[in-house]
DNA sequence: TTGTATGCGTTATCAG
DNA sequence: CTGATAACGCATACAA
C-alpha cells in the first residue's frame, strides 16, 4: 500500500505539500500540485482512512440503535435517517439490539472509543442514567421526550396522541377500550398506558386490563390479540393498536370470520404505513421519515432541543 | 484523553504492558496487571479504536449495500446479516443506495480505503467489472450467481424457480400468464425474463409483453397492476409477482373490486414475508434471513464460493 | 515476564 | 508557497 510518504518521494516534494493537494488546500503551485497528481494516479493511491479518523478525532459516522429494522415502523426511520445522513455526508453504523442492553451499551462504548461521532437511538431497553453517563463523549438524540439536559430529542407527544384518539372514539359511542402495543416497559409506552387509565378515570369507566395486549408487533399478532378478543364477555368494542401491521392482522383475521368492522370492533391503527392504506385503516400518522431526518439534524448541529413532531388522526373505514 | 502511555506512567510500567492486560495476553504479573487495572479506572480509559484500526488494518466493519430498508425483501436479508455479524462481533456499516451507482461506488471505496474489511452487496446497480476492481481490496460477496472468480455468492437459482412456478401455473390450467418485477435490469430479473420466454417458446404461447409489469415493490404497485390488468383483453389469468408486498396490494385490489383468486386471478408471491402467510397467498419461500447469514460468513471466512439456496414453493390459496 | 523502539498513514503547527 | 517535525494512540517485533 502506497501511502503519502512514498508519493512524496516520487513527487519530489514533502509529505504536506502531498496532503495539501490531496484535501484542496490553497497555496500549492500547479507544477507541484500536477507532480503530485501524476504520482496518485500512476499508484492509484488512495487514502488510508482509519489513519484520517486517527488524526482528526473525527469518523462522519452516525451510530444507530435500534431493536430491528424488519418492522416498518423502525425501517421508515431508518429511512429518514438514511436520507438525512447522506444529505450531511456522513455514512451510519448499525446496531440491530433486539432490545438487549448489552448491545445498547455497545453501541454507546463506540461513541467513548470514537468509533462514531454521534448517536441516535431510536429505542432503548437500558436506562436514561446510562445514556447520559455517555454524553461527554459525543451527541446522542433520542426517540422520546427528554426534559431538560444535554440530550436532543425527536418526538411525538404520546401521551397527547392517544388520549385524542380515544376520546375521539368515546365520542363514537365507544366505552369498552382496548389497546395494543410494544413493549410495556418504553417511555412511549408508558405515557400512553397513562393517557388510557386517566381517561377512564375521566369518564368513570369500568377498569378492563385485560383489554391491554402488549408483544404485538407483526401480523400474527393482530391475529392472536382477535382471538383473545372473541373469547372476552364483554370484548372491547375499539382498539387502538400502536403499529398498523398489527392493525391489519387484526382486520384481515376480522374479515375471515366474518366480524364486522367497523360494528363489532373498531380499529384505529399506528403509523400510517401502507399496508393501512391499502386496507382503509383509520390510523395516526406519524412522520417517520421526518422524525429521522430530523435526528440525523439533531446529532449533527449538535444543538440541544427536544422536538415535538405533530401527528395527525387519518379517518378512513374502520371506525 | 487519556492515552496508554499516560497509563503506562501512572501503573509504573511499559506501555507493552499496558496494551498486554488491555487485550488480555498472557505472561503479566497479577502485581502489574492490577496496577494498569487501577489506572485504567481511575482515569475511565477507553481505547481510541481508530488508533486500533490503524494499527492493525482491520476494522470488524461489514459493509452493506442495498437500495433502501423499508421493504421486506431487504430488511429480512438486513435481519440475517445483522445476526449473523452479531454472531461474528463485527458491525454493519450501512450504505442506502437507492440504486445509485455513485453510492455504490462510495461503499467500494471505502473497501480500498480500508474503512471496512468487507462488503456485502444485496442488489446492485453497477457493472460487475467494476465491483472486480475493488476485488483486491477485501472480499466481497453478492446475492446473484457468479460465474467462477473470486467473488462470493449467496443466491437463487431464479430462472429454475420462475420456470418451476410457471410450469405449476401451466399445470393448472393457465397459459396467458404475466409477471411483475422491480427492476427490468438486474442480474436476477433478467433470468427471470428468460425463464418467462423460454417457458413462452417451450409451449408455444404466444407472447404478451404487456402482461409484464414493472417498477413493482409495494402495495400500490399491485393496485396500479391490477387496473391495468383489467384494462386488457384478453387479460392474463395469473400472475407471477416477485414481492408478496406487491401481490398482496393485488389481492387486496381483487377482493374490493369482487375479482375472484384465483378463479378470475392466479396469483404466486415471492419472499414468503408475513403478510403472504396472512393473506394466504401462494408463494415461493426464499430464505431471506439465511441467505444474509451466509453472506456474512463468506465474507469473513473468505472461502470464495458460490453457494445457491433453495426456494420452495408454499401453496396456499391464489392458485 | 518486561521494556524499547518502531510502524501504521494522515493532519496540524510553525518556521522559513 | 514549502517543508520538517510533532502529534494522533495503539500494536508488535525484538531484545533482554
Amino acid at each position: 500500500m502506497t501511502n503519502i510518504r512514498d508519493l512524496a518521494k516520487m513527487a519530489g516534494v514533502s509529505v504536506t505539500t502531498v496532503s495539501r493537494v490531496l484535501n484542496n488546500h490553497p497555496y500549492v503551485s500547479e507544477e507541484k500540485k500536477n507532480a503530485v497528481l501524476k504520482a496518485v494516479k500512476a499508484t492509484r493511491y488512495h487514502k488510508n482512512i482509519n489513519a484520517v479518523h486517527l488524526s482528526k478525532g473525527k469518523t462522519k459516522l452516525i451510530g444507530v440503535v435500534l431493536p430491528f429494522t424488519d418492522h416498518p415502523y423502525f425501517a421508515l426511520l431508518l429511512k429518514g435517517i438514511a436520507k438525512q445522513a447522506l444529505e450531511y455526508n456522513h455514512k451510519l453504523l448499525l446496531f440491530q439490539t433486539d432490545y438487549m442492553e448489552s448491545r445498547e451499551t455497545e453501541a454507546l462504548q463506540m461513541l467513548q472509543q470514537k468509533q462514531i461521532d454521534g448517536l441516535i437511538i431510536c429505542s432503548r431497553a437500558c436506562s436514561m442514567r446510562k445514556i447520559e453517563e455517555y454524553l461527554p463523549f459525543g451527541p446522542i438524540a433520542l426517540c422520546e421526550c427528554v426534559k431538560g439536559g444535554e440530550i436532543s430529542s425527536t418526538y411525538i407527544d404520546h401521551y397527547k396522541i392517544f388520549m385524542d384518539a380515544l376520546e375521539f372514539l368515546y365520542r363514537k359511542g365507544h366505552t369498552k377500550i382496548g389497546y395494543c402495543i410494544g413493549r410495556k416497559s418504553g417511555t412511549n409506552s408508558r405515557n400512553r398506558d397513562k393517557a388510557y387509565w386517566d381517561f377512564h378515570e375521566k369518564y368513570h369507566l369500568p377498569h378492563h386490563p385485560e383489554y391491554i395486549f402488549d408483544q404485538c408487533y407483526d401480523y400474527e399478532d393482530g391475529e392472536r390479540v382477535l382471538s383473545r378478543v372473541k373469547e372476552m364477555d364483554p370484548p372491547p368494542s375499539a382498539l387502538l393498536v400502536t403499529s398498523d401491521q398489527v392493525a391489519a392482522g387484526i382486520v384481515i383475521s376480522c374479515n375471515k370470520q366474518q366480524i364486522s368492522i367497523p360494528d363489532e370492533l373498531a380499529i384505529i391503527g399506528f403509523d400510517n404505513e401502507p399496508i393501512a392504506g391499502m386496507l382503509n385503516i383509520t390510523t395516526i400518522d406519524i412522520p417517520l421519515v421526518e422524525m429521522g431526518r430530523n435526528l440525523v439534524h439533531q446529532v449533527l448541529t449538535k444543538e440541544i432541543k427536544n422536538k415535538e413532531i405533530s401527528a395527525t388522526l387519518i379517518e378512513r373505514g374502520t371506525v
